[in-house]
DNA sequence: AAAAAGGTGCTATTTTACTAGCATCACGTT
DNA sequence: AACGTGATGCTAGTAAAATAGCACCTTTTT
């Protein structure tokens, strides 16, 4: 169950990379609107320099200006992310995580949400037969 | 969407409440043993106190040993990981994070998983009418 | 084209996280 | 009851993260 290469991250590096994959790309400057308990703009581009010399982003210059954006496709991190998520709190048992998001109110699907769901899941049952 | 007083944790500290969470309790023992990179018995037990200190954790006392345990509840905790993946992974969509979780290998689930699942969202289709 | 505005690179410093070792206390053993 | 084992409390040192300030370069404005 080792986690496979993934670096752990510092507090700040990780808050920075949740606004990344929040926006799929970002500047020096949204990120540091972004970020909590905002240190000063001079931090935050010298923390994301540190994190381009990790590999943790990359960013491409647009007149003059950076944009940073993750390394890691943010499906993979996504998947790798969830994966933690259910095994941290849900016992490995991707039922009970999708009965928690059903559940709470912030996050709780619609009507056509549900109805798409259900559809998916109807998918899922007749491939996996 | 500011997050309500929710402390930025070390990496170290981040880890600890994973194990600590997966497990629902554990002695300073056993999260030494789970713990990545492993540090010193000292440095684990240290972390715990500090942890103490600023909320995070509480224990009780079984036959001299401590047992550690979260402060705050675990639904609590985890719906808050929730929430936080799905605003930062899915752009707030609960469908999108469920069908990554149908998708993805390693949390994709079984017939009979699928089964209850297609239950649980009749369910709430009915109720949100 | 000169000046202003805003962005970047770097370096130094402060703060926090992390770690280890030793002294002490509780429990079970012989 | 003395001994051994194993856990805890502390204190102090090391390593890493986080921050700020300044000098330089680039684009935009006048």
């Amino acid at each position: 169950m080792a986690d496979k290469s993934e670096p752990p991250l510092s507090r700040r590096e990780r808050q920075i990379m949740d606004i990344i994959f929040a926006r799929g790309e970002a500047s020096a400057a949204q990120i540091h609107q972004d970020l909590p308990d905002r240190p000063s703009y001079s931090a935050v581009r010298a923390l994301l320099r540190i994190m381009e010399d990790k590999g943790l982003v990359k960013h491409k210059s647009a007149g003059g200006k950076y944009i940073y954006m993750p390394t890691t496709p943010p499906k993979q991190a996504a998947r790798s992310a969830i994966r933690r998520l259910v095994n941290t709190f849900f016992n490995g048992s991707a039922e009970q995580a999708m009965a928690a998001l059903l559940e709470s109110a912030d996050t709780r699907p619609d009507q056509q949400e549900l109805k798409r769901l259900a559809a998916l899941i109807d998918k899922a049952r007749k491939e996996g037969r």
